[in-house]
DNA sequence: CCTCGTATAATTGTATACAATCATACGAGG
DNA sequence: CCTCGTATGATTGTATACAATTATACGAGG
């Protein structure tokens, strides 16, 4: 294995800067803070007790990530994400995801194949025990390893990005145990498709999981995600 | 106009930290770097006179843009782009411009429309001069007016950056007199469809100019763009 | 000769000091 | 009373100093 191939998380974790950036960007897709609200860089620093420097490179990141917007020389302010924007995602993921599931189709390895197998029989299982924390666990882990089977370095980023954004309101989901049921025999369908080597059927069935996830989530988590969040009542 | 119209560039170029960012990203996409090569924050910062921090900072949005890849307490490493990082690109942006137009098409503004018909007018006139370089602009303007016409933030952010990241590509090619021409009778068709109200039509043509732009690009620009950097001779 | 542990150097991570810029308040002038 | 300019404070931008971590070299021990 060359050292090319250690997986890295985009954000270390570990060190205060990654720390700031998480602990930022839960609290702003929680919606802790109000569109528009300024944050200034001592002020968050003292929160978490760290200087100013770790904030002003979380703060560029999270500039990046669409999360706040930065005007030079005088601020850093809340983006927020919308029930619409929770929306858009999901319609562009429902394109990604597609595509993606065509391209796993062509450059899936065996031992991807394989995990890909495990998975899906061990989501049976714990649906059948309604284990809803493993099941989120393992409903991550598909998608993880589609996208590094889709063996596109873009694709795979693009969809990491999205994937992480609407994790919190997807795991909500989840905790409906019918639809953690009904999320896994699609998940079983698509990876029939890419063993069938039908890529086409393979991006149809991965585009459709995606809209399904969707409208499951409008008639179950989206609202209560987004309770006590103001931005919900702009949409 | 409300203050939340100000447009801003997603970093801004005339901060120390913009310049390096903006230097170090045209350098790697220009194949300044080998893959793999190692950045040393104060090599760089030597090397255009400013301190660490600014270059730290720097480095952090890359690593979000995926242009390079940060160890912690190790270092920061060139990810690269390849000649199949682009064919992705304008894969993945096939379908999102697709969508976009399609969003545009329900939610364009008579302001945007008639900036988008006076930039087609435009064009073909430049296109009969020849006059490359304003052709090169007005095409990013045409996409530039689509993203926003299409009233989805995430969209939006996400087309600009993948815009951003083949626009060096892309300029170079539009440097062939007729795809110039070819490529805003593209646009007149979708502006075409988009005024019609046909959203199908609008998002498959806006499909199809990224295919053809592609396409062509693989004749024409590709091999130049290229050309002297090594990440070609891997993909 | 090889292996392992320690010391040393190089590099990144963080904190702080200082400079530049922007917002606000206040007062002079009309 | 209103307007404009200036002074002051607050905030960001950058540089530097120091701490923590990692990589390397070298020598002791087997």
């Amino acid at each position: 294995m060359s050292s090319y191939d250690v997986k890295q998380e985009v954000t270390d974790k570990y060190s205060l800067r990654g720390r700031v950036f998480h602990k930022l960007r839960d609290d702003i897709l929680n919606g802790k803070y109000e569109e528009h609200e300024e944050l200034k860089e001592v002020t968050i620093g003292e929160e978490l007790g760290v200087s100013r420097t770790p904030v002003r490179e979380a703060f560029r990141q999270l500039e990046l990530e669409g999360l706040i917007q930065i005007i030079p020389n005088k601020g850093a302010y809340v983006t927020g994400i919308t029930e619409k924007d929770v929306k858009d995602i999901y319609m562009i993921r429902s394109l990604l995801e597609g595509l993606c599931a065509r391209w796993a189709t062509e450059h899936i390895t065996k031992e991807q194949l394989e995990e890909m197998e495990e998975n899906v029989y061990l989501a049976k299982f714990h649906a059948s025990k309604g284990h809803m924390e493993q099941i989120a666990e393992l409903d991550n882990r598909f998608h993880e390893i589609l996208y590094e089977a889709c063996n596109s370095k873009m694709l795979e980023h693009q969809l990491r990005d999205f994937h992480a954004y609407v994790l919190r309101v997807r795991r909500k989901t989840l905790a409906n145990q019918v639809r953690g049921a009904a999320s896994n025999e699609e998940h079983e369908k698509i990876m029939e498709a890419i063993k069938a080597g039908d890529a086409d059927g393979a991006e149809k069935l991965a585009h459709l999981h995606m809209i399904n996830a969707y409208e499951n989530m409008g008639k179950t988590g989206l609202h209560e995600v987004y309770e006590n969040n103001r931005t919900i009542s702009e949409t």
